[in-house]
DNA sequence: CTGCTCGTTCGGATTGGACCGAACAGTCGG
DNA sequence: CCGACTGTTCGGTCCAATCCGAACGAGCAG
């Protein structure tokens, strides 16, 4: 039965994007979710959902809620006033990973680069103290995360293939 | 009392690199044993550190283990035969957290990279069966992650700066 | 209005990870 | 040899996240 081996190799792929999932902090079910509509030529509503993963339907409502947030699948009200819904998943997966990126890693960068320049500035203010070794630490943070910070705002500029060109210029 | 104020301003920035730990995938404790010695003067041993973090010294010695394995801090026998071990965080930050995007990232794609070739060769061989649409999927995947593992690739051969002047000058 | 289905939300069970304390092995000074 | 100290390992606890089932609100068909 050839489809038996069709199906297993869809879902050793899926099984794959579930573990990139976690990679990613994303959990397992969602890694599943968005793997099976990857695979499946049509948007799926919940019940479609449940059949095909084998999650119950609270979690499936929970896990496409997250991951429509992080706009890695599409929520489409389908029909008039209906009220089911389906989900498909995005296709341009270059771009929904640079979103999530800037969601989750920018945000703490700019995070932490903030408590270190104030950091600095307090330890500055404290001119009788000897805090030039504490000062020079919180610098070397900084200027890492600076470092970090600029080339994650040009990976969000760019594609890909613009960003892979920029280096194999630089490199002639 | 202003060297309550430096060691309040210290703790702030520890409690930073505490979040960023956890960004990583790292526990707080490993985190903050880092954020000690990154501020430390001098290499701690186990001990030190237990009285300056406050973890017991099983977790020490765990995250101590841990951290050295991915490189963030170095490990010295301190002494000649001497059982006592010193601790000191690793400084060129930049480079070690290449090193650990390569451990982590780079490895979880190279997996996923195989899975979709032998998934698509598994497929081809199924000629009697309609599987355009999977092998389309899959390609799709495999198209994302190599562009990945291109940009990946680049990203450790270089340092930041020079990655920040390529992209600079493809931008002119 | 009633029955059916859909989607959300809540409390509870389960699991995995972080952390601790105790026990253990090894080393040095006496 | 003995006692003090260091570092590792193991069993256990605690907590957070995941996932489920049940209950609920809402629309649609009859």
């Amino acid at each position: 039965m050839e489809t038996d081996e069709r199906a297993a190799v869809v879902e050793e792929v899926v099984e794959s994007i579930e573990r990139s999932a976690e990679m990613y902090g994303l959990s397992r079910s969602a890694g599943r979710v968005y793997g099976v509509l990857h695979f499946a030529g049509e948007p799926l509503s919940i019940p479609e959902l449940v059949e095909r993963t084998g999650y119950a339907k609270s979690t499936i409502s929970t896990v496409t809620r997250r991951l429509t947030r992080l706009g890695l699948i599409r929520r489409r009200s389908s029909g008039g006033g209906g009220k089911r819904v389906q989900f498909a998943a995005e296709t341009e997966l270059w771009f929904i990973l640079q979103e999530v990126f800037q969601q989750y890693v920018h945000r703490e960068i700019s995070a932490s680069q903030r408590t270190f320049d104030r950091a600095l500035t307090r330890l500055q203010s404290l001119d009788d103290e000897d805090t030039e070794v504490e000062e020079a630490r919180v610098e070397e943070l900084r200027e890492t995360y600076s470092t970090l910070e600029t080339l994650l705002n040009a990976s969000m500029e760019y594609s890909p293939s613009e960003l892979a060109d920029a280096i194999e210029q630089y490199d002639g």
